[in-house]
DNA sequence: CACAATCGTGAACACTCGTACACCCAGGAC
DNA sequence: GTCCTGGGTGTACGAGTGTTCACGATTGTG
């Protein structure tokens, strides 16, 4: 699994990568493979419930701050969390456009849970408490949204380049700010 | 190239298919390929600069309405032209994730240069007029992300179902008329 | 000590892959 | 009528694919 994961957080895809490879760089005989999984797709699965244990245990993470707070430490556990487990988070990153259509279908499906919770997080706020639940989930899909591609830019950014690592986060805390910024001012309809 | 747009409008991912298929699909033996292009990388560009080709047509389009409705018609020319060019779409939304880091960066780039473009029209905005270049490139790429997320939502609606359709562009106008709105009362600093 | 379980090994299997070559044949130019 | 060109065909090559199988070695347990 861990070498799995390292040649997809070195940029290739989840299902380009072959069984020889991977036993290659686990220095392993391919047969020895099938010790631990019963076929590629086996190893797939396995490396989404590790990746979608770590997201969630981020999500739970940010959810534990202070109300008015929600934004920066939203932010920042959102960083710290990618930084930490850059290989779980670009395994998902790149599970979302593969072409194996298990992985692909099973990470769409957990993406649109996740936003669907945050929105009936999201009636707890004021200003958003009465609003219907197609405009909490318009709201909540636009913030994953964003979140998603705040992670994928920080994996493209090297961990040690702290200067862009806090302009990546400068800019998803600006665009959650202003997404929220609107809230107030909201008609449902033109 | 029409083999290939299908199998990738069908679902597979443009570095999963191989000479083989695309040349049953077309109807022709494999060596037959090499008569109109150098490699399959070379068959990758090809339907690179076809697909961005109506890309650019679509926001060429979007760019002629009026200011005031400027949200309205760009998501009504987005959905008619996703609806009308399903496999170029579909295309680029699958490169976009790719294994193929070739085609993955050339479109990261392109939407890349897309997103500042929009930055520099929204320049002339009012409310906009006076936002810092950073502010601009922020509220842009907040755009562009909620657009991909359409083009997404779009490709993976049934055309016929127009029911289904007009959610999706409904959608897609509240999350651009929040972003909006959050606008006038925009300040840099937290 | 013997036994069972765990894990790795080497070889083999039946594919599929991209690519190359010699050949062929229709159609237009001279 | 000859020649050239564009495009299609059949065959072949070597490499890489996922998977299986019989076999060894190490290890903890009775």
């Amino acid at each position: 699994m861990e070498a799995a994961l390292l040649r997809i957080q070195a940029g290739e895809n989840f299902d380009s990568l072959s069984l020889r490879s991977i036993t290659k760089a686990a220095g392993v005989v391919p047969a020895a493979f099938y010790r631990h999984f019963d076929s590629l797709d086996d190893l797939g699965l396995a490396l989404m419930d590790e990746s979608f244990g770590t997201l969630r245990a981020m999500l739970r993470e940010a959810r534990r701050g202070e109300w008015t707070e929600a934004i920066p430490t939203s932010v920042q556990v959102l960083t710290g969390y990618v930084n930490d487990h850059r290989d779980h988070f670009a395994f998902i990153a790149r599970a979302r456009g593969s072409a194996s259509s298990r992985l692909r279908l099973a990470v769409l499906a957990e993406i649109r849970l996740i936003a669907s919770e945050l929105a009936t997080d999201l009636a707890r706020f004021p200003y958003l408490r009465d609003w219907s639940t197609d405009d909490l989930n318009m709201v909540a899909t636009l913030i994953v949204n964003a979140m998603i591609s705040t992670v994928e830019a920080i994996l493209e950014t090297p961990p040690d380049n702290h200067v862009a690592q806090v302009r990546v986060a400068e800019v998803a805390d600006k665009q959650l700010r202003l997404v929220i910024l609107g809230v107030p001012h909201w008609h449902s309809e033109p």
